[in-house]
DNA sequence: CGACAGGTTGACCGTTATCAAAGATCGTGG
DNA sequence: CCACGATCTTTGATAACGGTCAACCTGTCG
C-alpha cells in the first residue's frame, strides 16, 4: 500500500503506426499462433492484424488501461511488469519476437493488470478482441495455440510463485543461472539477458543483494564473472546444491 | 535442494470407480466447461468421460505422474501444491466443485511438476488428452471456456508471485484476510478456509508466523480472532495499510 | 479419555533489505 | 569522437524481519 509510484513514462498515444503493406504481412506470417494456417486464412487474419511500432523505453499500455488486444511482439523486446499493492515494481516476464500478451484481456471485459514497455525498438501485431474471439471459434487450431501457451506460462509462473515463496534469494539466483545455460546450451558461458536491476526485480530481490551473492558464489568456486554481463558457470552441481 | 521430503500418502491406484451411470451424469452436468452445450453433445461428453472418488486425503496424483488427464472436480475439496527445488511444499490452490486440474498436462506430453490431495470426500470427472483434444477442436465454445478459467489462473497466479517477490509477510497475511470477506462478502467475519498450518504454506511463512502476525493485527486493533478459525474485520483500511 | 495433529509462545540468530556513497558504464549531444 | 550526465553497479554498515528450534498448550476425533 502506502504511495504508488508511477514511473514517468513516454505518452503511449503517439507510437508510429506502421502502414506499409509488406511490413504488416512480414509481421503477420512471423506469428507462431497463425503460421500453421493456409495462404487464404492468412489474408484473413491479416485483415483484421494491425501492426504498430514503438520506441525503445516506450509504454505499450499500463495497469487501468482497457485491455481489448491481444499483442503478438513480431521485433524487439518487450518488458512486462506489475506493480505490488504497496507500489514497488517486479518484473514478470521478457518477452521476445512471436511472444504474445494481452492476457484475460482477450476473454472479459476487463482492465490490465500489469504494464508493458518497450526495452528496445519494437514492433508489434494487435488484434481486437472482438475480431480474436470470432477468428477462435472459425479455427479451433488457434485456441489450440494459445492454450498450450497458456498452460506454459501458467506452468512456469506457479514455479516462479513456488520458488519466492520457499527459496532463498541465493538459491533463486543460483536457479536463474542454471536456467541461462540451459537456454544458451552448448557453452558453460553466458550473457544475464538483462541487466542486474531488472534481475533483481525479477527476482524478488534487490540490485545490492544480487551483486554481493554473485561474488559469494564466485567465492564458492561455482562461477567466474568474465564480465558485467558474462558469467562462466565452474560447478552446475555446486551451484545447484546451494 | 538438499533432501526431498515425499509426504507418506496412501496408494493412489486403490480409489474407487464409481459406476452408477445416474451418479456420472450428475458429475458431467456439474461441470461448467461442459454445460453451456444442448444435450446431444452433453451425451457425447458422458462418453469419453469417466467419474472417479477418493477418500479423504489420498493422493490423486503427484510429481513425476504421467499427467494426460483433465480432472474436474465435481464433489469435495482438492488441495494443489508444489514442492520446491529445496523439497519445501508450498499450497497453490483448493479446487472446489466445477473447478479443474492438468495443467500443461492437457496439451503436451509432460508430466505433473504438482501434487493433487483430496482433502476429504471428493468425486472428480477425467477426460484423457487424446479424447479432450477431440472435444476441443469439435466445439470452439469448450477452447474459450478453458481460455477464460487459465488465463484467469495465469492472472491470480502472478499476482500472488509478485505479492511474494514484493511484500512482507504482515502484508501478504493481510491482503489474504481482505480477500477473504470479499468471497464470503455481506459480513466483516469469516471463517479461514483452511487450516493456519496450510495458510502458512499459502502465504509462503510458518504457522509461527502466522501466529504471531495474526494477534499484531489483533493488537493494532485491525482484526479480532473469535475462535481459532474465525476472524471478524475492525478496520479494512488500516489493515489495508499495514 | 487419550493421543496426535495443530496451534501458540519464547529465545535466538541468519538472511536480506535499507541507506549512503563511491565507482563503472552507457547513451547522447556537442 | 569525446565529455557529460544519467543510470547502473558495487561496497560497507546497520537493523529489521522472519525462520528455526524447543516447549507447552489445545482442540478434535476415534
Amino acid at each position: 500500500m502506502k504511495e504508488i509510484e508511477i514511473k514517468g513514462h513516454e505518452d503511449h498515444h503517439h507510437h508510429h503506426h506502421n502502414h506499409g503493406a509488406e511490413a504488416h504481412e512480414a509481421c503477420v506470417s512471423l506469428v507462431p499462433i497463425f503460421n500453421h494456417l493456409e495462404k487464404e486464412q492468412m489474408e484473413e487474419i491479416m485483415e483484421v492484424t494491425h501492426s504498430v511500432s514503438y520506441r525503445k523505453g516506450e509504454n505499450i499500455y499500463r495497469a487501468g488501461d482497457q485491455s481489448d488486444s491481444l499483442y503478438i511482439v513480431s521485433e524487439g523486446r518487450v518488458k512486462i511488469y506489475r506493480l505490488s499493492e504497496s507500489g514497488k515494481e517486479q518484473l514478470l516476464r521478457v518477452l521476445h519476437p512471436g511472444d504474445f500478451t494481452g492476457e484475460l484481456a482477450l476473454f472479459r471485459e476487463t482492465i490490465h493488470e500489469a504494464y508493458a514497455d518497450a526495452m528496445e525498438e519494437t514492433s508489434i501485431c494487435t488484434v481486437k478482441r472482438s475480431d480474436l474471439q470470432g477468428l477462435l471459434l472459425k479455427y479451433p487450431s488457434i485456441s489450440i495455440k494459445v492454450l498450450v501457451e497458456f498452460s506454459s506460462r501458467l506452468e512456469q509462473s506457479e514455479k516462479q510463485a513456488t520458488r519466492f515463496a520457499t527459496e532463498k534469494v541465493e538459491t533463486r539466483i543460483a536457479l536463474f543461472l542454471a536456467e541461462c545455460i540451459d537456454a544458451e546450451s552448448h557453452s558453460k558461458e553466458f550473457v544475464l539477458p538483462m541487466s542486474k536491476k531488472d534481475l533483481a526485480s525479477y527476482l524478488g530481490t534487490t540490485p545490492e543483494t544480487i551483486s554481493r551473492k554473485l561474488f559469494e558464489l564466485e567465492d564458492a568456486g561455482y562461477i567466474k564473472q568474465k564480465t558485467q554481463k558474462r558469467i562462466e558457470i565452474l560447478d552446475l552441481d555446486g551451484l545447484l546444491l546451494t
